[in-house]
DNA sequence: GTCTATATGATGATAGAC
DNA sequence: GTCTATCATCATATAGAC
C-alpha cells in the first residue's frame, strides 16, 4: 500500500526513499505527485470521464499500471486531488491582509487577490465546477468551500467598512455573496470579464458609488 | 436519412407519418423527441461522457440501434439538443414585459422571471455549463447566449430606470452583468440561494438602497 | 421506421516479472 | 517501486431482418 500523506507543505516528507536520498532517482513521492499533476491537468481540460488512465500515465511519464499502485481506482485519484489540493488556505491568507481606510481600494485589492487565487487553482476549481453533480463528496466539498469563503469575505468586508467609517447600505452577507459569485463566474466561465476593470466596476456598484477615491 | 427539422413550436410538423395520422402509433417525430428528452435528462444528471447510448435508449423506450437512425453519432445528439432547445426566446419574452414606475419592483420581477426561465431550461443550462469546455460549438453557443442576455437585460434595466426617473450610479452594463452572473450561479450551482429573498436583496444592493417601496 | 445481433475498439484494473 | 502483458467489460456504431 502506498504512503498516503497530506503534504500541505513540501519538505515535510516522512521517509524519503533511500534512492531519493542519495541519487537523482525520482522517488515515490515525486512519482505520486507527477500522476496527480497529470490527472489534474487532464481532468480540467477534458473532464473526468473523458480522460483515460492511459492518458494520465503518458503525461506523467509512467506506465499505466503504476497509477493503480498509488491509487486503488481512477475515482480515488480524483478524490485525492480534491482532498489534498485545497484553495481555502490561500483565501485565508488573503483575508488576513490588513484593511486600509480606503474601503474602495481595500475591496478592489481583495477582488484582485481573490481572482489571483482562483487562477492559481484554476484546474482544481474547474474540476469541482464540472464534476460536483456526479460525485457526492465533491459536491459537499464544493459547498463547504463556498460557505467558508462567504464567511471569510463577509467578515473582511465588515472590518473594511468599520475601519473606513462606512455604514453598509444593506446586509454585508449579500454584498459578500454577490462579490463571490461574480468573481467565481468571471474567473471560471467568462474569462473575458477577468479584467481589473470589471472588479473596480463591481466594487463601485457594491459600494453605491460612495467611498470612491477617498 | 431522418427528417431534420427545427421544431421551435410543435404542431409545425411537416409530414406526420401516415400511421400517426390515423392511429395512436408513436410516429417518427415523437420517437425522435423521446430520444432527445432522454438524452437531455441523462446528460444533465451524469454528464455526456458518463452516459452510454444504451441508457438513453432504455429511458426513451427504444432499442439502442434506433438512436443512430435519427442521429449519426452520440455527439450529434448532444449538438442537436443545444441547437434546437434554446432558452433565448423565453428571455426575450421576459424583457418585452412592460416596465413599471417602481424600479425596484420591476427588477425584482425581472429577476424572478429570469430564474424561472433558467429553471425551466435547467437541464440544458447544466449541460452547457458542464460541457462547454470540451465542445467548441457549445462554448460558442454558450458565449453568444450570455452576450445576448446581457444586451437584453441591460436594455431593459435602462428602460426601467428611465421610466422610474432614477439616475444610475454606474454604467448599466455593469449592473446587468452582476445581475446576470449572480442569477446564473444562484440558479445552476448554489440552489440554496435560489430564493425570492436573494433576488430582492440583490436588487436592493444594485439600486444602492434607493427606490425601495416607491 | 423499428428491432436484434454483433463488429470493433477502448477502458479500468490485475498479475506477476524484475 | 517500476514495468509489461493482459483480462474482462463495456462503449459506439453498423448490418441487415422485419
Amino acid at each position: 500500500m502506498p504512503v498516503k500523506k497530506q503534504p500541505k507543505d513540501a519538505d515535510t516528507v516522512l521517509q524519503p526513499t533511500e534512492e531519493a536520498k542519495t541519487k537523482g532517482t525520482p522517488g515515490a513521492e515525486e512519482t505520486r505527485t507527477r500522476i496527480l499533476d497529470a490527472a489534474q491537468c487532464l481532468f480540467a481540460a477534458q473532464g473526468f470521464d473523458a480522460t483515460p488512465t492511459k492518458a494520465i500515465a503518458e503525461q506523467a511519464g509512467v506506465p499505466n499500471g503504476l497509477i493503480f499502485y498509488y491509487f486503488p481506482t481512477k475515482k480515488a485519484l480524483l478524490e485525492t486531488l480534491i482532498a489534498e489540493r485545497n484553495m481555502l488556505p490561500a483565501i485565508q491568507a488573503i483575508v488576513h491582509l490588513p484593511v486600509r481606510s480606503d474601503v474602495h481600494a481595500t475591496l478592489v485589492t481583495l477582488g484582485k487577490n481573490y481572482l489571483k487565487v482562483v487562477k492559481q487553482h484554476e484546474e482544481l476549481s474547474r474540476i469541482m465546477l464540472r464534476e460536483f453533480r456526479s460525485h457526492e463528496d465533491i459536491a459537499t466539498n464544493f459547498k463547504t468551500l463556498r460557505e467558508e469563503q462567504l464567511r471569510l469575505i463577509a467578515h473582511y468586508m465588515e472590518e473594511a467598512m468599520r475601519v473606513g467609517g462606512i455604514q453598509p447600505v444593506k446586509d454585508v452577507q449579500v454584498m459578500a455573496r454577490v462579490f463571490l459569485y461574480n468573481l467565481i463566474f468571471a474567473g471560471l466561465v467568462d474569462s473575458l470579464s477577468n479584467t481589473p476593470r470589471f472588479i473596480e466596476d463591481m466594487v463601485d456598484l457594491l459600494l453605491c458609488g460612495i467611498a470612491r477615491d477617498e
